[in-house]
DNA sequence: TGCCGCAATCTGTGATCACAGTTAGCTTCT
DNA sequence: AGAAGCTAACTGTGATCACAGATTGCGGCA
C-alpha cells in the first residue's frame, strides 16, 4: 500500500464543498502534481481512515476520478493509479499537442491584460526556479504547472480548460513524477526556453507561435520521458 | 418529475459489469441521444426504483455524470440536465469544430478498409433516412451519431474518442432534443452534403476537407439552434 | 530447501438507515 | 378571495453493515 496516504491530512482546509468534493480536489492535486506514481494502490478505508471520515465520500471522489481516467478501478480489487503503455503515452501526448497548443492560440487574441501579466510573472517565477543550482524540484513542478494554466485560462473557454485538466489528470503521474525525480529534466527538455517563446507569441499576439511553442514544450518533455523507456511495451 | 424515467427498464440487458456501469450507461445514452432536455430533474431514489434497484449504484453513476458536466448536482437539491447559455453553447461548438475536425483529419491516415466500409455505411443510412418523407428522427438522431462516432473511431486515437464523448454527453440534450422535435433540421443544416463530403475526403486521403467537412456540419447545426433563441441569454 | 495449497484478510459493491436542508402544497388568517 | 406562513414530503449526503471475490502469506508436503 502507499504510505503517502498518511500525509494525505496535510492538506490546507480549503472545508468548502461537501466532503466528497475536499476528497475528490485532494486526490486530483496529488495525481495531478505527480505525487502518485503509475501502479500505486489506494485503499478506500485506508483513505477514508486518514482523513477520518468513512468510506462514503471517498468512493464517490474515487468513482469521479475512474471516470475521468485519472484511476483505475476493477470490481473487487484495489483502485490504482493507471499504468500507461509508450503507444498510450505517444497518443496522449499527439493530442495533448493539438488541444494545447489550440489554446494558446486562442490566448494570442483572448488574453486580458491582467492576465498577460499573470503569464509573465509565472514565467518568470519558473525561470528563476530553473536557474538556481540546487532546484526544487517540488517548487518547480508546480510552477511549470502555474504557468501552463495561466496561459490556458487565458484562452477564455471553460470546455477547453476543462477538457485540459483532464488531461493532466492523466498524464501527471508520468510527468511530473519524472520531473520531480530528476533535476536534469529543467534543463534537458528546453522547457525554460518554450515557455519564454511562448510568452512573447502571446505578447505579440501571434497564434501559430504560441501554438508551436506549447507543442515544442511537450514534445520536448515526452521525447525526454520516453527515451528514458520506463513505461511498459 | 421526468416521466421518462419510468421508460428506463426498456434498456436492451447488456448486463455487463456492476449495476453502477449499468445505470452510466443507460443514462449516458439518453442524455448523448437528446431522450432529456436541459432543465429535466432526476431523483435517486426515482430512478433507483424505476430500475430495480438501491439508490448506491444510480448515486454513483450520477456522479460520475456529474464529475463530466453531463449533470449538475448541487447538495440537497434534486439532480438535473444543465442548462446552457448561448455563449456556452457559441463555446463548446467552437471547442468541437477543433477537436471532432482534429479527430476527421486523423482518420484520413489512419482509417483501415473495415473502418472506411463501416463510415460508407453510416453515410448511407444516414442519407437514406433523411430522403424520406417523414424521416424516423429518433432513427435519424442515432444514425447521424453513427456516422461521426465511425469517423471518430477511425482516428485511432483512444484519448481522442473519450474526449469527444464527453463533448458529446453534454451536447446531446441541446442538439438531438432539437433535432428529434423539428424535421426541418435534416434538411436546413445540410448534415446530409456535409456527411457526403467527409466521406469522399476520407476516401481519398484529404485531412483538411475532412476536417473543413466536420466543421461545417457541426456549424451548420449549431447556427440553426442559436437562431432558435431557445437558449437562455 | 522449494513449491503448492488453504485460510485469514483485504478489496470494492451494494443495501439500509439517519439526517439536514430544500421544496411545495395546504391551511389559516385577513 | 388572496396571500402569508407553516408543515409535510422530498432532496442528496454520509455512516454503517453485509457480502462475495481477490490477494497474500503462512504452513505443510515433497
Amino acid at each position: 500500500m502507499l504510505e503517502s496516504i498518511h500525509a494525505l491530512h496535510d492538506a490546507q482546509p480549503p472545508s468548502a464543498g461537501t466532503l466528497t468534493d475536499r476528497v475528490y480536489r485532494a486526490l486530483a492535486d496529488r495525481l495531478m502534481s505527480g505525487r502518485f506514481a503509475p501502479g500505486d494502490k489506494l485503499s478506500l478505508r485506508a483513505v477514508s481512515e486518514a482523513l477520518g471520515m468513512s468510506i462514503m465520500p471517498v468512493r464517490e471522489a474515487v468513482s469521479r476520478l475512474a471516470a475521468e481516467g485519472a484511476l483505475e478501478v476493477e470490481p473487487k480489487k484495489a483502485v490504482a493509479v493507471p499504468l500507461m503503455h509508450a503507444g498510450q503515452f505517444r497518443d496522449i501526448t499527439r493530442v495533448r499537442v493539438e488541444i494545447e497548443g489550440f489554446a494558446a492560440a486562442l490566448a494570442c487574441n483572448a488574453a486580458r491584460p491582467d492576465q498577460l501579466h499573470e503569464i509573465e510573472a509565472c514565467e518568470a517565477a519558473f525561470r528563476a526556479l530553473s536557474e538556481q543550482g540546487q532546484p526544487d524540484l517540488s517548487q518547480a513542478v508546480a510552477a511549470n504547472q502555474a504557468f501552463h494554466f495561466a496561459v490556458y485560462r487565458a484562452a477564455g473557454s471553460a470546455q477547453l480548460l476543462e477538457i485540459i485538466e483532464r488531461l493532466w489528470l492523466r498524464v501527471g503521474p508520468i510527468i511530473n513524477l519524472d520531473l520531480r525525480g530528476d533535476p536534469e529534466r529543467l534543463r534537458a527538455g528546453g522547457a525554460v526556453e518554450a515557455h519564454r517563446t511562448c510568452l512573447e507569441a502571446i505578447r505579440t499576439g501571434n497564434p501559430q507561435a504560441a501554438r508551436a511553442a506549447i507543442a515544442a514544450d511537450i514534445e520536448g518533455a515526452s521525447r525526454f520521458i520516453l527515451s528514458r523507456r520506463r513505461l511498459p511495451e
